[in-house]
DNA sequence: TAAAGGCATGACAGCCTTGTCAAGGCGAGC
DNA sequence: GCTCGCCTTGACAAGGCTGTCATGCCTTTA
């Protein structure tokens, strides 16, 4: 029962017409120091805070920014919205959130939300970023948008994104740095574009330190546990098996260590093993997985930072904005140096 | 660049006036069935989308519902999201997230986000629901809210609960009848209400199946992984250590799982271990652990649904309103007869 | 048959802010 | 000293919708 003071009654007790209280409201140029400072006062002393509905129906924002969501990873999904958060508190704006079901008319749901409620941008986040029926409503609709590690058509809108490449290559010069040279990989999801960047970053790195990748020891998974855990069964199930495996997430790192659990091969005295991605079940198991942290708050909050600043269409012929952050190597308890 | 078809346009189409319009959109009595379809019919042939801001402007919804958390568990927060969302979007609310950070002046950051962005209801989550300052303030301001698993004061205001002494009854009730009578239980964080309710159950299926609580058996523990693992320590490092383990919550499982495996006692021939919560981390540990779910997503859906239909006050000097909600036991691989 | 009441609908004001445009004041340039 | 133009400010409309109240018509009741 509070919140009824409105612009005018700022207006009234600075002495100004409500208009130039606007302007100071919105950092406007052209008020006189002395009238800001009024303004500010009577501001300060009725605890006025403009009302967010009739601004956005006056004006052209509506401090509301969205976040589009279908991530199996709750993780994921809390470290997006507390870092974009972050940013739009500085602002005065709020987060709407809104899952998506892929599985179904992904359009179809996003367009009457857009529709409804003005945002003044919108994050994606994997996979949706990558789903082209949404981008071409947002785009239809004329919203801005920034996509969180997209996989494709990088070219086609803002974006932010970590270093994949470079991440797998640090993770594997690791594991080579402790003396192992017979690595074992287990690929990601083939759909997802990290799996290859994750590959290609393991192949340079033993490709540079002079290790041979040897075809036998490389695997394909599906980002799962399960596929995680029959890689690595058909990996350590042979004589010549790998003294270290690197998997390109944690999930499977997981199985893998479940593997070694059954084979009664000790973690890491005899079997190193390194994830990607840093998800709660990292620090679950025992010993605590060996990993690469990706910055999702940092990431979140900098395409919050390209959506507030404006800076969401590409100049003339130049592609458009993106950011690529640095990731961080967690080194923990599952790899050690080759027996 | 569309979303500009008004209600003046699909009353001109319709024939009738923007009033009409309004009350067809907005179910209102007293149209003609007639009229009714025939706005019905303008709106779908224009892709009419009321416009939310000019709504709550001009009357007295906001069309947001927020929710508030400071959880520590992602799972926990993505399952409310999708819970509330599910039933909010059949009224065509939208979801608002605000995440708080409890150590600092809570009050304080409430306070501010209450006053500029109207919010129709709140849905507080855990440890926040708690947390009277932030009651206070909702309360001052007058905006409903629904707290989800209360502990304290819970005829203070409307919520939605589970049946947690059930629950932990049932639990302990699956391992007698597996055979077990030596069970060892984990105590929960002291500070929290479910703690007692669980260890609550756990002594109510003891004593009625006949065995004694043996205290030596009942450990505390603090929620996290490390106390329910050095718990387990304690409780199988004896020569009449329990059959079976049952800890307040998953995390504290797995540390028993971790325990386990280090003392080599096979799960579950040799060792049946429950937990509480149902985590994702829950079915990444081999074996996959029993334990009880938490209908999350149902119990948010229900705090959404009380705080649409306007069911928040208490009526009279009745209790305020609130849910309790079924759990579902998870029998997974984790527990098993008796050796 | 007239009065009363209910139903269906519309006109209009109002919600609170920002955008547009005009006006007044004042210093600079000629 | 006068015009020009910039700075500062204000009046007013607009933004899209709902609330209130009035209106006319139809049905019920005595």
């Amino acid at each position: 029962m509070s919140s009824k003071v409105t612009i005018h009654e700022v207006a009234r007790l600075s002495g100004v017409s409500i208009k130039t209280v606007s302007r100071v409201l919105n950092r406007e140029p052209n008020v006189k120091n002395d009238t800001r400072t009024r303004v500010q006062e009577a501001v300060a002393a009725l605890n006025y805070r403009p009302n967010i509905s009739a601004r956005s129906l006056a004006g052209s924002k509506a401090y509301l920014i969205g976040v589009f969501f279908d991530n199996p990873s709750p993780a994921y999904v809390t470290d997006v919205q507390l870092g974009a958060i972050a940013r739009c508190r500085e602002e005065g704006y709020h987060l709407i959130v809104e899952p998506l079901d892929s599985t179904g008319d992904v359009a179809a749901q996003v367009e009457p939300m857009l529709h409804t409620l003005r945002m003044d941008g919108v994050i994606l986040t994997p996979p949706v970023c990558d789903n082209v029926a949404v981008l071409d409503v947002l785009e239809a609709e004329g919203v801005p948008y920034v996509r969180l590690s997209p996989d494709q058509d990088l070219d086609r809108s803002a974006h932010v994104r970590m270093d994949d490449v470079r991440a797998a290559y640090e993770m594997t010069a690791h594991l080579i740095g402790l003396g192992h040279t017979d690595i074992g990989f287990i690929k990601g999801h083939p759909e997802h574009g990290a799996s290859h960047l994750r590959y290609e970053g393991y192949v340079a790195a033993m490709t540079e330190h002079g290790h041979a990748v040897r075809e036998e020891h490389v695997e394909q998974g599906w980002f799962s546990f399960r596929s995680g855990f029959e890689a690595a069964e058909r990996l350590l199930d042979r004589p010549d098996r790998p003294t270290a495996i690197f998997a390109s997430n944690d999930d499977m790192a997981l199985g893998v260590m479940a593997v070694a659990n059954r084979l009664r091969l000790e973690v890491p005295q005899t079997l190193s093993v390194a994830g990607f991605d840093d998800t709660p079940g990292a620090k679950v198991v025992w010993p605590q997985l060996t990993t690469v942290r990706q910055p999702i708050q940092a990431m979140a909050a900098a395409a919050a930072d390209l959506l507030l600043t404006g800076a969401t269409r590409a100049e003339g012929d130049a592609p458009p904005p993106s950011r690529l952050l640095d990731f961080e190597l967690v080194v923990r308890e599952s790899t050690g140096p080759v027996a």
